[in-house]
DNA sequence: GCCAATTCCTACTAAATTTCTATGTTATCC
DNA sequence: GGATAACATAGAAATTTAGTAGGAATTGGC
């Protein structure tokens, strides 16, 4: 499967997020309340989407999460690769002595692979939250 | 990553056997030693490709695999869908005893997810294993 | 008929990754 | 000061992926 439940659990965290019409913080335990997550993993996601500015907190009591920027703002590419380990990893360097069959620079396979995953995440950049949430 | 060893290393196997001019199977020890690949393991990733008809084999001696039809004819999704387990898997059929967030169907989530593969799936379908011959 | 080379089959092991928990510390509101 | 929350790190548990072991069945060539 293309999406991992990582990837699913930060999306509907921050649909969560976004279903919240008023401008205040929503904490981690409200979001896995209402969307049956598990609490401590949620929070280390969090801390990953707040590192890549695609929400921002509140520390202490009444504090919580809000989102950084609009919903037309952020990407299904945006939140995988602030989720996903190496996400943006090239699949190699073309060195024959890291991968034994690349014959020499450019490598064709890796540059296919780096072709697919390009294709990928430029499909990925134009599923927007806003869009997401207007599906529920 | 989105293309795993298991894709790479058919594809690999499969670029070997259609670099071979002749019409006569390639052994697998042959392909293993030629693109340095584990052999028992190659050996089940093209039980497979036979049973999804993308190799033919020969038994016995002097036998081996050959491409059960035109290079231009073999696809990345077919390969992949060959290889990969629960590739075709739909994402999840909406009913909430399975997972505890669907509210009811249709999932928009899933919905989603299955709208993102089928994307994926059908640009696969457009990479043939002759234009990735072709880059080398 | 026998031997070598090969596909074919199943079960298992090992490694890596992913998912999730435990146990805190620090910050803020009341 | 107590409650509530983010922040942090280590590691357990589960799952998936990669690879190995050992052999059975099939065929060509001698």
């Amino acid at each position: 499967m293309i999406i991992s439940t990582k990837t699913e659990y930060a999306v509907r965290a921050l649909v969560e997020i976004g279903k919240q019409a008023e401008e205040k913080p929503i904490s981690i335990s409200d979001i896995c309340r209402k969307a049956d997550l598990p609490q401590k993993y949620i929070e280390q996601i969090f801390r990953k989407l707040k590192q890549h500015r695609i929400v921002e907190s509140i520390h202490g009591s009444k504090g919580g999460y809000m989102l950084a920027k609009p919903e037309k703002k952020i990407s299904l590419n945006d939140i995988m690769n602030a989720v996903e380990e190496n996400y943006n990893a090239e699949y190699c360097d073309g060195n024959p002595e890291h991968h034994s069959h690349c014959i020499g620079l450019p490598c064709g396979f890796h540059d296919l692979w780096n072709e697919i995953r390009d294709h990928m995440v430029d499909y990925l950049k134009e599923i927007k939250l806003d869009y997401i949430i207007s599906r529920f």
